[in-house]
DNA sequence: CATTCAGTGTTATTTTTCTAACGTTGATTT
DNA sequence: AAATCAACGTTAGAAAAATAACACTGAATG
């Protein structure tokens, strides 16, 4: 094993420019590319820190999305995963033919995506790289990114003409997350760019959802952007003794 | 084998829900997800079409970037690698510490972004989906992006204000790449939506590079957008025996 | 000049993944 | 009720990938 980061790390940069461009490289190709056996790519992959991973014989970025969590969704984030769809499912109830969607950053929403590929006319507003990533996949989903300064924390962009872009856009419906829902402190996030585009997009949609699944109530966090009663309707995963799934569009309030 | 899409295509959207997120799913897992065999989730992938594909006993989105050509860079694209890769060694001489870049859309600039990682202090802006990924995925790379509507053929981002976002940012070097390069009828790409971005950034950056390999001489592509002189460098991988690799800040011309 | 050791190649072995063939089930048809 | 057939499971074999062990090289060190 190489202790000192010598022709290793210059290989595996050499591999991470050959990789940049998307696609994958397999471990033979890596080796000739190289000049070297396909046992010193595997050692290089082992040894080095590297964003560079092995995935069945081919060398992939694990940066990238789609592959990012090699540490596979298995058992735990599996059932983890079976809560965030059952909620997608529910949020997916409101949205029809025709909607132009304001879809937030986060993971909650993610499983909603791919069910759009259903409808044949839809439109998806994000300042997402995730999320637009995942939309810009589907075929039949109009796409607008909403860009700025990129945040690698939230993997979102912030801008300070974000909320007038928003507005200028026809949004039908918003579908909001949230890190913290809490009856008296309202509606709060970590991050405080995030707060400009989720206001904006409470203001100019026709309709506000807001989608939390049940481990979010009672929480606060540091940035607030809404009051529980600024939304048309809270979807949520469990039902609680003390609320209500369906507000209606009557601002009627939650946890009342 | 499936001849009606049955019960496959269901499993099939189920597990392209799971996969939505991002991240891969074991072969095991997704037999157990969906309750049924590993022999018939493999069926179901070669009998159906899908966006998944088997990655080594994993599923992935296979239109994800940084998957999407399982058909893999092998050796024909190696060698035309290569060459796109010498450009951008080329052009990346061109870059200083705490410089802000523009990049262009398109696959000509990609091998450039890995290289980024080695600056302490850069700040890329782009308009291109793919860039922004790759740069995302840098950790001392600043990204901007400049969003809009999302047009799938370019990969990238088309808005009417994009322009003025442009030249609010102090854009220090353009790297701008072309489908078409030629003496009197200057230069031009495929997309006219990549017009306004191309040209904004010519505009207001410092200093303006035209990277294009040396099989784009002499095209001509349907949206034109500046001439050649409106370049200080163009950066080329060939040296012919007429042009000149490097023009010096003195417009002078190409070709000549 | 012998020794050490990082760096690498080679080979053998184990493990995993892939493929092809055949067997089962249960609904639908004849 | 026998025949058919889609849908799926099971098994066994082939292929590929991962791992482990050992051998070689050449530069640095004593």
């Amino acid at each position: 094993m190489p202790t000192t980061n010598g022709r290793s790390a210059l290989r595996l940069a050499k591999l991470q420019e050959a990789l940049a461009s998307g696609g994958t490289l397999h471990l033979r190709d890596a080796a000739e590319l190289c000049d070297v056996s396909e046992m010193t790519i595997r050692r290089d992959l082992t040894t080095q820190k590297t964003a560079i991973s092995l995935l069945g014989g081919r060398l992939v970025m694990a940066n990238y999305p789609g592959v990012t969590p090699i540490y596979d969704l298995n058992e735990q984030q599996a059932s983890h995963y079976q809560a965030k769809h059952r909620l997608c499912q529910r949020a997916l109830a409101y949205i029809q033919e025709g909607d132009t969607l304001f879809i937030d950053c986060g993971s909650t929403l993610m499983p909603l995506l791919s069910q759009l590929s259903h409808f044949h006319e839809l439109t998806v507003v994000t300042y997402a790289l995730n999320v637009a990533n995942a939309v810009a996949a589907l075929p039949n989903v109009r796409l607008v990114l909403l860009g700025g300064l990129f945040y690698p924390a939230s993997q979102s962009f912030g801008s300070d003409n974000m909320a007038a872009a928003i507005e200028r856009l026809g949004i039908n419906k918003a579908l909001i997350s949230a890190a913290g829902v809490d009856l008296e402190r309202g509606v709060s996030c970590f991050h405080f760019h995030e707060v400009a585009p989720k206001q904006a997009a409470i203001a100019t949609a026709m309709q506000r959802l807001l989608v939390v699944d049940a481990s979010k109530f009672g929480v606060v966090r540091p940035a607030y952007f809404a009051a529980l009663d600024d939304f048309d309707v809270v979807v949520t995963d469990e039902e609680k003794t003390h609320s209500s799934q369906y507000l209606g569009c009557g601002n009627a309030p939650l946890l009342s």
